[in-house]
RNA sequence: GGAGGAAUGGCAGAGUGGUCGAAUGCACUAGUCUUGAAAACUAGCGAGGGUCACACCUCCGGGGGUUCGAAUCCCUCUUCCUCCGCCA
């Protein structure tokens, strides 16, 4: 969510940037600033009102404690229509602000200077690419063919028990993903990451705080009788610990991870692109959060990202980092990178994290903010980053890793996996 | 699930109808002293709205009510604690 202020002060500045997002904020920023005038006006009038009313009570108090209770009695007459006029008031105030509240639900962040302009995500701009694709052989297989073959991924187990989306890991599959979490981990905790173990399920405010609530409600799955959902990423519980909080500067910087399943309704996606591991219901992911000052949150995205590479390095993986265009942004975020690895047997990219920095949107939403050098609070930036999702990756691996005698484990995750080849 | 108790500023913890946005302690910030630090002393110190700045308004877990007036009384929800039951 914007800041108010923000808005106020350079209302065309914000509706240029956004532009870059293809939409013409004018329109909406003109009624958020109609109806902050309004509620301003609102709540000038109604605190006036309580200051009379206020006063009038303190007089009351007075007078019956030296015994003038007929005056006394008199001005309760008064209070009462102020009380009258201060009901309607605060309705009226609560009204606008909950209008106000709306309006500036819709409005996205406002994107960073970097941000390319451009709708679709061929606009996107490829900024880094490392990593050398393999040459495999000529009956080279998709990774779902492979993990049929190998008997390590059974698609249809899920559907059984549960529906599409929801694979069945076996054997060295399901071992070889426990080896990719614990190794992930173990490099983020490296690289000075705090691990956190959060719940999977969260509450209507956490919701709110990251910015899937509200309009994204069918992005989650939603826990009717208890009211909660389950998390579509770590990035919502791992965040909202910070909710309402106000730090002090020396807490800073604050970097977290933590493993958790994540769960995607994903209305509506069907078709080749989501065949195997590449769209999923449920799958795994290792989240890095950061919570930073805002002198340093850009410096800190930058550092998310060589931290995120030295990890593809080391898998062997190819691939490649893109800046993401206006049209292609998130909602809340106002910089993002994509990493792709290379899919060689399917020919195409995959994305595999996107790291991002969301400035001020979600700290806004979840009154998170830090006491400044003069001692004022000021909202802290937040960031987030997947290091990393596991399925693609493991795609990835499985098909790049391939040879006409099975399946080569990265090096890396040897000590982790307790084997070397899949076959 | 049953019975009882509790929720106050960053933390601890007073406060049971007006003089309470709230004692006190700790923490924090600035200053004095010191080569520096610690200790001691002095001062400041909750959040949000509003204003050029004041004024003023709101907030004592959330919501509602009683009253001229509520941190304080009533209702309700949530959470925590103690005891009992059940249970991985």
């Amino acid at each position: 969510m914007l800041q108010l202020q923000a808005i106020r002060d350079n209302k065309e500045e914000i509706i240029n940037a956004l532009k870059k997002r293809n939409i013409d904020a004018a329109p909406l920023l003109q009624e958020v600033l109609q109806l902050d005038e309004k509620r301003r006006a609102a709540q000038t009038q109604l605190d006036a009102t309580l200051a009379e009313s206020n006063a009038l009570s303190k007089e009351i108090g007075q007078l019956f404690k030296t015994g003038k209770a007929d005056e006394a009695n008199s001005l309760k007459d008064k209070t009462g229509i102020l009380k009258e006029d201060s009901k309607k008031l605060s309705e009226e105030l609560h009204n606008t602000t909950e209008q106000l509240q709306n309006k500036l639900y819709q409005i996205p962040n406002v994107p960073h200077e970097s941000v390319p302009s451009g709708n679709t995500e061929n606009d996107n701009e490829e900024v880094f690419k490392e990593g050398d694709i393999p040459t495999l052989h000529t009956h080279a297989l998709p990774h779902w063919e492979l993990a049929k073959k190998y008997d390590i991924i059974d698609f249809e187990l899920g559907v059984k028990i549960t529906g599409a989306g929801f694979p069945v890991y076996k054997g060295k599959g399901a071992r070889l993903q426990r080896a990719l979490i614990s190794y992930f981990l173990d490099k983020n905790a490296e690289a000075g990451y705090t691990e956190m173990q959060v719940p999977l399920v969260v509450n209507e405010a956490s919701g709110f705080g990251t910015g899937q609530l509200p309009d994204k409600e069918g992005q989650m799955y939603h826990i009717g009788e208890d009211d909660l959902y389950l998390i579509p990423t770590a990035e919502v519980p791992i965040t909202n610990l910070f909710r309402g909080d106000l730090l002090s500067k020396k807490d800073f910087p604050i970097c977290y991870t933590g493993y958790t399943p994540c769960f995607r309704r994903e209305a509506g996606s069907y078709g080749s692109h989501v065949r195997g591991l590449n769209r999923l219901h449920q799958f795994d992911k290792v989240e890095i959060v950061r919570v930073e000052h805002p002198q340093h949150s850009h410096k800190a995205l930058d550092g998310m990202v060589e931290h995120v590479k030295t990890i593809l390095r080391e898998l062997k993986l190819p691939y490649r980092i893109l800046r993401l265009c206006g049209g292609d942004l998130g909602f809340t975020a106002a910089l993002t990178y994509d990493f792709e690895v290379f899919s060689t047997a399917q020919d195409r990219w995959l994305e595999i994290s996107s790291v991002s920095n969301f400035e001020t949107y979600q700290a806004n939403r979840l009154k998170l903010r830090f006491k400044d050098e003069k001692g004022k609070s000021q909202l802290a930036h937040t960031l987030n980053g997947s290091a990393l999702a596991l399925p693609r990756v493991l795609a990835g691996i499985l098909e790049n890793y391939q040879t006409e005698n099975g399946i080569r484990i990265p090096e890396v995750l040897i000590p982790y996996c307790g084997f070397d080849t899949i076959d």
